[in-house]
DNA sequence: GCAAGGTC
């Protein structure tokens, strides 16, 4: 008998295929789908793994014309499965010759068993009667595969049928707004807007923190702080009430306070605490830690993806924070050994018992995420892959580390009859921290106090405060709330947050809406209100479980959203004209920087080159072809007035917080001003300035580019200060980097330069030097920050 | 040129 096992994935088909055959298959390939063959109880045996969906929901081609489809007719078109891996459905095809029993072995959740129903509706095309069986596993361990395909059990049917309910219902939503939206905008072709059942709530989410930040009325407060001092021991406290809303409340208590020259402790406590390791790592909490580094959601996950191919991470998609008992927290230690971590790896091994912390969520899907191979930097050689991988195997250290212990100590005073508060703050251990440094703690000391001792009071200060509105979302926020609100998957929520920037709806790395994605979320809750919440998915998921159940039929639940996605698109019909002005205001708002400076008809507008790089052109081109460069990262807005040194318009730039206002001429002499370095020293004409590169680079070139190419590399972080000296050794302009808190660093920007050279030889000796007599060097860590910002006027060649 | 869900 002829057995065919399909997976969901290359890694379960060899994961299964060595435990069913004892590592003894034999590989093959079918055009570029690899297959694993084995005998097995008198059986031929192949196993095939898939690439996820083979098939995809879509429209037929007649449908295909968004400008002649009718929307109300397109709510109710049946949507065909069209091919979207033929090279996986080709082998399935092959593989279904003469076969007898075709063994479903997809992920058990609801998308599985509707992969594993596609397989077989191609399967079935060649082979119509073949026997059907479902394998069920929730971990890829022997124990479990073996116990699976002992005990075989159906095919679902109604699973498989919700899942696809949720494909019809997520279509029919997506494409009917999203077409009526783009059409009624004008937005079409690559611009298009789009509109959908999780990326719509999501935008909601962002347009609504910012209209709180927009509504919001600060208020002003007092605070009240004395400081106090025990034998010598200054420490701070806190008036016990906080806030005071009225300035007099405050003073007054501050003249009590201060009028008592001495505290009487009435409370102290001190203990030790013991605070637990951070949970290991799933798929949205890895995100959001990855975004503090600076690392995008989407990015995140490419790199995570990229280290799980190349076998340093285990699988980066996962729900589950609880490692499970199969695997050995021993031999993950000791393959990071191996490590640049080798030492950490070490010391933890050494302990009596290893045991990990448990996180909250605790899901049979994958393992949580965990370094499965030991790296030396020399392995990964990217250093934004480096610090992912380092940043998942540090996370795997502290879970398995002890406890950090913390001593708390807290008090009370009273001076005056006010009451204050101090509290001390003193890590005694710090356990798990010592492997995850990229928490900081801040302590605090606070002296032993003894209830009923009286200490002098240094000083009482009253300080004017001001409430703050709540803060936009990060990208890691923003998952974390996605998953609170059941929004999207661990494998879609990084690629929706994406979208959302692909679309400019949203920008910036502290997220704000743009005009068009707040005019698109004001105009969909008036008229579509359903779209917009978080609730349809919940509503969904209800429906796919109650077919599921056998309660409900595929059909009842897609005709049901069918009339209600007709009854939306009617009511947004008869509001076409003023959605459609309403988005398209202000998308020529989001985009409007000024008037053109060249021809003086037209307007600056904010615009995409073919590659995607972002530069100002004038809205009259063909007839005027002025255009100017962009910095490529940060957000650009008008800048409203004109420069006042050359009366072109300028741009506001906000990135990470700062705010830059500068002219869009590059000839400005406010522009030049800000970039020049020196004359250039390669072809007289031209001067050096700093200019950025496509990925948003800065370096010196020459503003005779492309007569004259001499280029310099430059720090990427810090701000360049021009000075009139050059080096003595090499006769090239020297600059100062100035950063906050350091000394100003004076370099000469010739790399070349022989003072340069001497220096790195002598670093090498002294490093050969500590080399030969084994001194352990410390252990120096890099700071490693984010991009670099563009601090100057952007005055790339053109 | 639509969505969201798998996976690469």
């Amino acid at each position: 008998m002829r057995k065919l096992i399909v997976t969901e994935k290359l890694n379960t088909a060899v994961r299964i295929a060595s435990i069913l055959s004892a590592g003894k298959m034999k590989r093959a390939k079918i055009g570029r789908v690899p297959t694993f063959s084995f005998p097995r109880d008198g059986h031929d045996v192949t196993v095939v793994g898939m690439r996820g969906h083979i098939l995809n929901l879509d429209y037929p081609d007649e449908f295909n014309d968004w400008s002649h489809t009718d929307l109300r007719r397109l709510v109710w078109v049946e949507p065909v499965k069209k091919v979207t891996e033929p090279a996986f459905v080709d082998a399935l095809k092959e593989l279904a010759r003469g076969v007898d029993e075709v063994i479903v072995a997809t992920d058990f959740d609801r998308e599985g068993e509707l992969i594993g129903t596609e397989a077989l509706d191609v399967i079935r095309q060649v082979s119509p009667d073949v026997a059907v069986r479902r394998a069920r596993y929730s971990s890829l361990t022997r124990a479990e595969i073996e116990e699976s395909f002992a005990n075989l059990a159906e095919l679902d049917v109604p699973l498989a049928e919700s899942a696809e309910s949720r494909q019809v219902v997520d279509l029919a939503w997506g494409a009917a707004l999203t077409r009526f939206i783009s059409l009624a905008s004008k937005q079409l072709g690559k611009d298009f807007l789009s509109v959908g059942r999780v990326q719509s709530p999501t935008l909601a989410l962002i347009v609504n923190r910012e209209r709180e930040i927009e509504d919001f009325a600060p208020q002003d407060f007092w605070t009240v702080a004395a400081t106090f001092d025990k034998a010598g021991s200054t420490f701070p406290a806190g008036h016990e009430k906080g806030r005071f809303w009225v300035q007099g409340e405050a003073e007054a208590a501050r003249e009590r306070a201060l009028a008592a020259k001495a505290g009487k402790v009435l409370e102290y406590t001190r203990n030790e605490r013991e605070e637990w390791p951070p949970a290991p790592f799933n798929t949205t909490s890895f995100v959001a830690e990855a975004n503090r580094l600076g690392y995008g959601a989407a990015q995140a996950m490419r790199i995570a993806e990229s280290l799980y191919q190349s076998g340093w991470l285990s699988y980066p998609r996962t729900d589950n924070t609880v490692y499970p008992p199969t695997l050995s927290l021993k031999g993950v230690l000791q393959r990071l050994e191996e490590s640049e971590l080798a030492a950490e790896a070490k010391e933890l091994l050494a302990q009596e018992k290893i045991r990990a912390r448990r996180g909250p969520v605790e899901a049979t899907d994958h393992p949580p995420i965990y370094p499965t191979g030991g790296a030396k930097k020399s392995d990964i050689k990217r250093q934004d892959h480096w610090r992912i991988y380092e940043l998942v195997a540090r996370r795997f250290l502290a879970t398995v580390a002890p406890s950090s212990i913390v001593e708390v100590s807290e008090a009370k005073l009273d001076a005056g009859g006010e009451t204050f508060a101090a509290d001390g703050y003193v890590v005694k251990d710090p356990g798990w921290r010592k492997y995850y440094p990229y928490w900081t703690v801040r302590e605090s000391a606070l002296p032993a106090l003894a209830v009923g001792e009286d200490v002098p009071v240094v000083d009482v200060a009253a300080r004017k405060d001001q409430t703050q509105p709540p803060p936009r979302y990060s990208q890691g926020n923003l998952i974390q709330e996605m998953e609170k609100l059941s929004l999207g998957t661990k494998s879609t929520r990084h690629e929706i947050i994406q979208k959302l920037y692909d679309r400019e709806y949203v920008e910036g790395k502290v997220i704000r809406p743009t005009g068009s994605g707040k005019a698109l979320i004001g105009a969909l809750e008036v008229h579509a209100e359903k779209i917009t919440q978080p609730e349809m998915t919940a509503h969904l998921e209800q429906d796919m479980d109650e077919i599921a159940r056998g309660v409900r039929t595929q059909k009842e639940v897609v005709t049901e959203s069918q009339r209600m996605l007709e009854e939306v698109v009617e009511i947004l019909q008869k509001n076409e004209a003023a959605i459609g002005q309403e988005i398209e205001a202000a998308l020529k708002e989001q985009n409007y920087v000024g008037p053109c400076n060249k021809c003086g008809q037209g307007t600056l507008v904010v615009l995409k080159s073919r590659r995607g790089r972002r530069f100002l052109g004038c809205d009259r081109y063909p007839a005027c072809r002025n255009t100017h460069p962009l910095p490529q990262i940060g957000i650009i807005l008008s800048g409203e007035q004109p420069c006042p040194a050359c009366g072109s318009p300028m741009i506001k730039l906000i990135d990470r917080g700062k705010t830059e206002i500068f002219c869009v001429a590059s000839e400005c002499p406010t522009v030049r001003e800000k970039s020049l370095i020196a004359a250039c020293d390669k072809c007289a004409e031209g001067e050096l300035r700093i200019v950025h590169s496509a990925r948003g680079k800065r370096f010196v070139g020459c503003s005779n580019y492309p007569k004259c190419d001499n280029t310099f590399p430059l720090p990427q972080r810090g701000f360049i200060e021009r000075t009139e000296s050059r080096c003595e050794a090499c006769g090239h302009p020297i600059v100062h980097v100035l950063m906050t808190g350091r000394k100003p660093w004076v370099i000469c920007i010739n790399m070349e330069c022989p003072i340069k050279a001497d220096r790195k030889k002598a670093k090498a000796k002294r490093a050969r030097a500590a080399a030969g007599e084994k001194k352990p060097r410390a252990v120096r860590k890099k700071k490693v920050k984010p991009e670099p910002v563009a601090e100057a006027a952007v005055t790339a060649p053109s």
